[in-house]
DNA sequence: TTGCTCCTCACGTCACGTGAGGTGGC
DNA sequence: TTGCTCCTCACGTCACGTGAGGTGGC
């Protein structure tokens, strides 16, 4: 059996494949292709951790299910970080203009120069340039 | 020579594949796998509208210069639309808040009701399911 | 008629996944 | 030693792009 685990939840490749029942040759396909970057032992051995293993379910969500290539991840994984900043700076304009309004609703003050709201241009769609050209 | 262009920035198959320099099959390989919805004429030729190019300039941008396959452009073309979306929801709310701001600064008024302000939540980022299994 | 359109079928090439083979460290 | 790890090389299969072939309407 050997150790299968290693501490604070971090996999080392075998189970990882058997877990997901890929082919370890297939995690690192994925890692030379940039679109799983697991830590190493000194021994430099793999140890996918659980954040790892979080995206790599994405990743098969994409390959397995739907088909898409592995550059084709690689640029759904981009836009999907930016769709989460985007919301993320949308939580928190969201945030800010709640207390601002609190704030003045109770203290009765509303000084309100317009430039006191960060009004920020919404964050350009454009797909991420990237090498990989096709042949 | 023939009509190659119909009113109203209306293309031919033909006119459309010598533009981009690709092959009028493969535009109709895009359209068989979803990814081009062109109008038809009443003698069932195909008819490529501006607004059907800019998508077609995105889809080859995608699939040459960067190597997606089908099923990857088909999923990024719904995450496209949706970080449109979000961003449209982004900036109606930012001009709301603008607007509200401006409105208090002159006429002094604060009765600021807490529930004026729309406070949605942020959108899920998720993958839209789809079918087109691998095998 | 000519030159386009439509369609289906088929082939070449490449990417992806996987297997084999040989190495080295715990 | 055993059972894992690492790596590279190679092969089978499938998707994508394109070509051929036959049809029909302006």
């Amino acid at each position: 059996m050997a150790t299968k685990r290693k501490s604070k939840g971090a996999y080392m490749i075998s189970s990882v494949a058997e877990m997901y029942g890929i082919h370890p040759q297939t995690l690192r396909l994925y890692e030379r292709e940039g679109l799983l970057k697991p830590s190493r032992t000194e021994g430099n051995t793999r140890l996918y951790t659980e954040e790892d293993l979080e995206r790599l379910e994405f990743i098969l969500n994409l390959a397995r299910d739907l088909g898409v290539n592995i550059a084709g991840i690689a640029i759904v994984l981009q836009m999907r970080e930016r769709m989460e900043e985007m919301n993320r700076q949308m939580q928190s304009f969201v945030d800010y203009v709640r207390t601002e309004m609190l704030t003045r609703a109770h203290t009765g003050s509303h000084s309100s120069e317009p430039g006191l709201v960060p009004l920020r241009r919404p964050i350009i769609v454009t797909v991420p340039r990237e090498s990989k050209k096709r042949s």
